[in-house]
DNA sequence: ATGGTCGTGTGACGA
């Protein structure tokens, strides 16, 4: 089967991108992030023959899983704060595996609580995962994690030094997801630098391949044991107003 | 060093 995560930057104007990356691709399951509204238009996707869950809010955030057969809804907000609002977090069930879709929060600026927030975060989803592996559930957990995990994720590192994605407490805290035993699916095919799945908007930076690699796949043991392959398709970066985000596509044995 | 780009929703803020 073929799973893909995309952060689409808003699925009003996006819609069209969405609907030719599945006919392009095939996929059956694809989760995305960044939604950026309320509304989403679970119709248009059903009519080319997918069924959608999605965990909306105005203006901001916001992920939705896509899929050809139906899903189980097992979490719409992360575990562990009843006070957090924001829509990021998407678990679902299908065929005995867990399939999460997360748009992890960027936290910049880091001298601000905007920080502490993603840290907070990223410490309930270790919880989470924590909880998922000692019940030995198989799962699959993807999206825009918003961290470069290593020097060779991003173009320059000194550009990055000090930003919250590159900051060795997010890092910290994306190995010690792998230290629980999951797997970065990309890293088992190809351990060369360069390979990025966002670009800025500015300063030419798809052109020049000034990217960051910060959407991720990590497997549990008993789905990697699965993995046929995990690739970047740069391709919709360069369809007409694009997200600058680019998918990452999985495919494990049936 | 500065400004450079998008999206939401129509301001300023987020990325």
């Amino acid at each position: 089967m073929k799973i893909a995560i995309w952060n689409v930057n808003s699925i009003k104007t996006r819609l069209e991108h969405v609907k030719r990356f599945l006919g392009d691709s095939g996929a059956d399951i694809l989760m995305i992030q960044e939604l950026k509204g309320l509304e989403f238009p679970e119709d248009a996707f059903k009519e080319v023959g997918y069924q959608s869950q999605a965990v909306t809010q105005k203006a901001y955030n916001g992920v939705a899983i896509l899929s050809k057969k139906p899903v189980k809804v097992i979490h719409d907000k992360l575990p562990g704060d009843k006070k957090d609002e924001q829509a990021r977090y998407l678990e679902v069930e299908q065929d005995g595996m867990r399939f999460i879709n997360i748009y992890l929060p960027n936290g910049n600026p880091v001298d601000t609580e905007k920080f502490d927030y993603k840290l907070a975060w990223m410490d309930r989803l270790i919880v989470r995962l924590t909880d998922l592996t000692k019940d030995n559930i198989p799962f699959a957990i993807g999206g825009d994690f918003n961290v470069i995990p290593e020097n060779k994720d991003c173009h320059d590192p000194k550009r990055w030094k000090d930003d919250a994605l590159f900051r060795i407490e997010s890092r910290k805290r994306f190995r010690a997801m792998l230290n629980l035993g999951l797997t970065d699916a990309f890293r088992v095919f190809d351990t060369r630098a360069e390979n990025y799945t966002f670009w800025d908007y500015q300063a030419g930076a798809w052109q020049k391949n000034h990217g960051i690699r910060i959407d991720h796949f990590l497997l549990s043991p008993t789905i990697a044991d699965r993995l046929q392959s995990c690739t970047i398709d740069a391709k919709p970066r360069d369809w007409d107003k694009p997200s600058d985000h680019t998918p990452v596509i999985l495919e494990l044995a049936a």
